[in-house]
DNA sequence: GGGATCACG
DNA sequence: ACGTACGTGATCCCG
């Protein structure tokens, strides 16, 4: 038997548009409505596997129902316009996959899919009608099922509803679902309904009277007499109600559901490629769904010159030469490189591999000549891994380039990534495989030269062919003299840093490291033990769930917080437990020696070089929405320090030799200074003009109070509030961050800004700025887009408005420590120096230097860091000495 | 793979 | 009334 698939369009997208957070395509485009209601259509289409389609939309236009009733619907807010702009991009979406949709004017979408599903019922056709409404159970049936998508869990659930499942579920008929409805009312699409009446009322008497009708027939017989006076007062109400919630099924529409065939052709794939819904073609085309066309194969193969003589390359390399620029990349594998691939213009690519009498050593001698070329410009992607691979054979020093993956970052710092193929689609509209649809993930990832030719060379030629047609495209994008300055005086010189301080590594101390961890696995062991007895039983006490029954259920303490999965059991919620139970204090303790142990001592150990006892982190320069760094395998950047036995793992670290000692320097306050110079508050920048205790003078101010007599936790409170303004504080947060009722904080956050002026001018003008502009800037004019600033989502807009404040401040202090690190690297190199910068913290730079250079090196430090930018107030350097970085700090 | 938790600035 | 601080990354559990 044929089966149809019809559609409730506007009922699924909104549910979609609500279940599913903001999303949105690289250019800006929202999604998220649209990527819902394709991965429903995904589930349908697997699930049914029908073989006709439709799909039905509502009009803006009246339906006969306002026209008999004007308030229907009357309650309806209108819809968002993240989900308005929406409405177009699907339909065009599904005519490009050749599904019919419907619209008529004077009809709702569900009028037309009612109509629809009992004609095709009546040829005797299997229909599955799709809606997030509950109006459609009316017109379910044995062959009409009626699927209703549900979110449990996070996933997309359907409750399925023929005609039995309806009585089941609600005691009536589908026909008797209408006056059901009619009865009690519906507030979604302002029905009236019967005063008075609800759901169990109106069940019982439509379950026993079969219609509203006959209800007002034998009104006499209704008990209790209360009801039946209300229905007798509101029989017109009652009637009109059945109308509008009565669904027409005989819209006069023409066109037909479609045959479902070709859904994945090179419109819809190109179309579905620009919304960046690759899983959605990925699961179309998995073969699964004998509903989808043939996928066309690009046929056309690349040409990639394959060079592997000595000969021919240097052949090349003159060739190269010649060029103003060309784009490389050093092809690597687990350290070891595996060739080189080069490109001058498109469709002009080569392979550089090495071959019995030509091997790595030499083609790297040639082309590192060409690399260190001032004069030809190389585009590359990514060359801090470049540099990184060269320096370990020896190489490594590449100058006058473009590193496309920096650019793309400095152009839109708010993407998930930047690879070769989101550059193809962003600035040239071409939607190249990925890096992990050539090679595969996970288990089945293949090296470089496992693929087959065919694949490799289109690899090859994809990548870089891209790099060289998208670097105009970019360098035009990258509009304004202050945006080229960031890029080429800032981001470029620092990838060569960030590479040198990758290589280098920081050297821990195994001995210490291994003392560190026997101390803590014995702690651990012992609150294990101790926290089983408190509890009388055996636990996971890692497991947040199983903490959660055992502290809530068997020991019956107050629940707090929840989450949404069950009880939160974070330290906020222990801290207020814990004078409660014995077994809290244990929790608390174990949690923090656990996550040492887990994290610190044992995690680390996995990244130590097994030669020369370094360890090297990854300094992500693309990642950060504001401009920060950050760190992985391992995270150098967020090492204990706060905590007395957290921090003795910063003994751990180490100069490289004994002719070495590690100077440390960290800015002090930056933010808030920035925040002085950025809002000109002359209080402020009095304050740090006079090297000020800016802590314990917010204190004196707000609470006003002599400077001299703000106490200790005063002086805290304030730090707080100080810290709350950097982030685009709410009374409420400020409140639970320390421990006063939201009224009390509100009065401080008054204060402050009744003290501090400027600041709150400015903290008002940067959020009406950044809503005209739909962007913020740091002071090196870094950008960073707000879409949240337009949400018709309360949070998602406040949210938008505190990165607003935060984002000028975060980003500009980045920004200046990444100046600083340039200049001190620069130093250290001009002058030939032994010292060596290893680390960056945010705000903290961590140098090895030779015992012979300290004090020149300190010096370096303090003035570059001190000098990387000019401001209203000074920027103030702590420096320190020491053997280990915990000494140090 | 996502949520909860916790380490840092 | 909404539910509540900005920016990160690693580890563990659990479905």
């Amino acid at each position: 038997m044929s089966k149809v698939l019809l559609i409730d369009g506007n009922s699924i997208l909104n549910r979609a548009f609500y279940a599913i957070p903001l999303l949105t395509n690289s250019e800006g485009l929202y999604t998220n409505a649209i990527y819902g209601f394709m991965n429903i259509l995904l589930k349908l289409l697997d699930e049914d596997k029908p073989e006709y389609i439709g799909v039905a939309f509502d009009l803006k236009a009246p339906t006969f129902r306002h026209k008999h009733y004007s308030e229907y619907k009357g309650n309806r807010k209108t819809m968002p316009d993240e989900l308005r702009v929406q409405m177009p991009v699907i339909k065009e979406l599904l005519c490009k996959m050749n599904i019919s949709t419907f619209e008529m004017e004077g009809y709702e979408a569900d009028d037309i899919l009612g109509t629809l599903a009992k004609r095709y019922e009546k040829n005797g056709m299997d229909v599955s009608l799709v809606s997030g409404d509950r109006d459609m159970l009316q017109v379910a049936t044995d062959m009409i099922k009626i699927r209703i998508p549900k979110t449990i869990k996070g996933k997309t659930e359907t409750e399925d509803y023929y005609a039995k499942d309806v009585l089941e579920k609600y005691q009536v008929t589908p026909i008797e679902f209408i006056d059901l409805k009619a009865l009690m009312g519906d507030s979604s699409d302002n029905i009236p309904g019967v005063p008075g009446i609800g759901e169990k009322t109106a069940t019982k008497i439509i379950s026993e009277y079969k219609s509203i009708e006959n209800a007002i027939e034998k009104l006499d017989q209704i008990t209790p007499k209360g009801v039946a006076e209300k229905i007798r007062n509101n029989t017109k109400l009652a009637i009109m109600s059945k109308f509008l919630a009565t669904i027409c099924l005989d819209v006069p529409v023409t066109n037909e559901a479609c045959k479902i065939s070709d859904m994945l052709n090179d419109e819809s794939i190109n179309m579905l490629k620009k919304l960046e819904f690759r899983s959605v073609i990925e699961k179309l085309s998995k073969g699964k769904l004998q509903v989808v066309g043939e996928i066309k194969k690009d046929e056309k193969t690349s040409v990639v010159t394959i060079i592997d003589s000595e000969a021919v390359f240097e052949k090349l390399t003159s060739k190269l030469q010649k060029q103003k620029q060309f784009a490389f990349k050093i092809l690597e594998e687990n350290g070891q490189i595996l060739g080189i691939a080069a490109c001058f213009k498109n469709d002009e690519c080569y392979l550089v591999k090495q071959n019995n009498g030509f091997d790595i050593q030499q083609m790297l001698n040639i082309f590192s000549g060409l690399l260190e070329d001032d004069s030809v410009i190389k585009i590359g992607h990514d060359i801090k891994r470049d540099m990184k691979i060269l320096k370990s054979y020896g190489f490594g020093k590449i100058n006058n380039f473009e590193d496309l993956m920096v650019a793309h970052y400095l152009l839109n710092p708010t993407r998930e990534k930047y690879d070769y193929n989101d550059i193809a689609s962003e600035f040239l509209k071409e939607y190249l495989d990925s890096r992990e649809e050539v090679f595969g993930k996970g288990k089945s990832k293949k090296s470089i030269f496992e693929v087959d030719e065919l694949t490799l060379n289109k690899y090859i030629s994809d990548y870089m062919t891209t790099l060289i047609n998208a670097i105009e495209v970019i360098k035009q994008k990258i509009g304004n003299d202050i945006q080229k300055e960031l890029l080429y005086t800032i981001e470029y010189p620092l990838v060569e840093v960030l590479a040198d301080m990758e290589f280098s590594g920081i050297k821990i101390n195994r001995e210490y490291l291994s003392e560190y961890s026997n101390k803590i696995n014995k702690m651990v062991d012992t609150l294990e033990e101790t926290i089983y007895n408190h509890a009388g039983t055996k636990f996971n006490i890692n497991s947040p769930k199983q903490m959660g029954e055992i502290l809530f259920e068997r020991l019956g303490l107050p629940v707090g917080k929840k989450t949404k999965t069950g009880y939160s059991t974070n330290v906020d919620v222990l801290e207020k437990l814990k004078h409660q139970h014995e077994i809290v204090w244990n929790i608390i303790e174990y949690r923090h020696l656990s996550k040492l142990k887990t994290t610190y001592a044992d995690g680390l150990v996995d990244y130590i070089d097994k030669k020369t006892d370094k360890i090297h982190t990854t300094f992500n320069q693309t990642v950060t929405a504001t401009g920060r760094l950050s760190s992985t395998d391992p995270n150098l950047q967020n090492i204990p320090i706060r905590l007395e036995i957290g921090k003795e793992i910063r003994k751990i670290f180490v100069p490289s030799s004994e002719e070495y000692v590690f100077i440390d320097a960290d800015y002090s306050q930056i933010e808030l200074r920035l925040l002085a110079h950025i809002s000109s508050d002359e209080t402020l920048i009095n304050a740090y003009k006079n090297n000020q205790d800016i802590h314990r003078l917010t204190a004196s101010q707000v609470l006003g109070i002599p400077f001299d007599e703000v106490t200790k936790e005063q002086r805290s409170s304030a730090k707080a509030v100080n810290f709350g303004i950097v982030y685009g504080i709410s009374a409420f947060s400020l409140s639970q961050d320390i421990n006063v009722s939201p009224k009390e904080a509100e009065k401080y956050i008054k204060g402050y800004f009744d003290k501090y002026p400027r600041v709150k001018e400015y903290l008002k003008e940067v959020v009406i700025k950044a809503k005209e502009d739909g962007y913020v800037e740091t002071i090196f004019g870094r950008r960073r887009e707000i879409p949240e600033l337009n949400a018709s989502n309360f949070m998602q807009r406040a949210f938008g408005e505190r990165v607003a404040m935060n984002t000028p401040l975060q980003g500009t202090a980045a920004d200046i420590i990444k100046i600083a690190m340039i200049k001190v690297y620069e130093e250290l190199k001009t002058k030939k120096m032994k010292s060596r910068l290893l680390l960056q913290v945010h705000d903290e730079l961590l140098v090895e230097a030779h015992k012979t250079e300290i004090e020149e090196v300190k010096d370096i430090i303090k003035r570059n860091m001190e000098s990387a930018a000019t401001l209203l107030v000074p920027l103030v350097v702590d420096i320190n000495i020491g053997d280990n970085w915990l000494e140090a700090h």
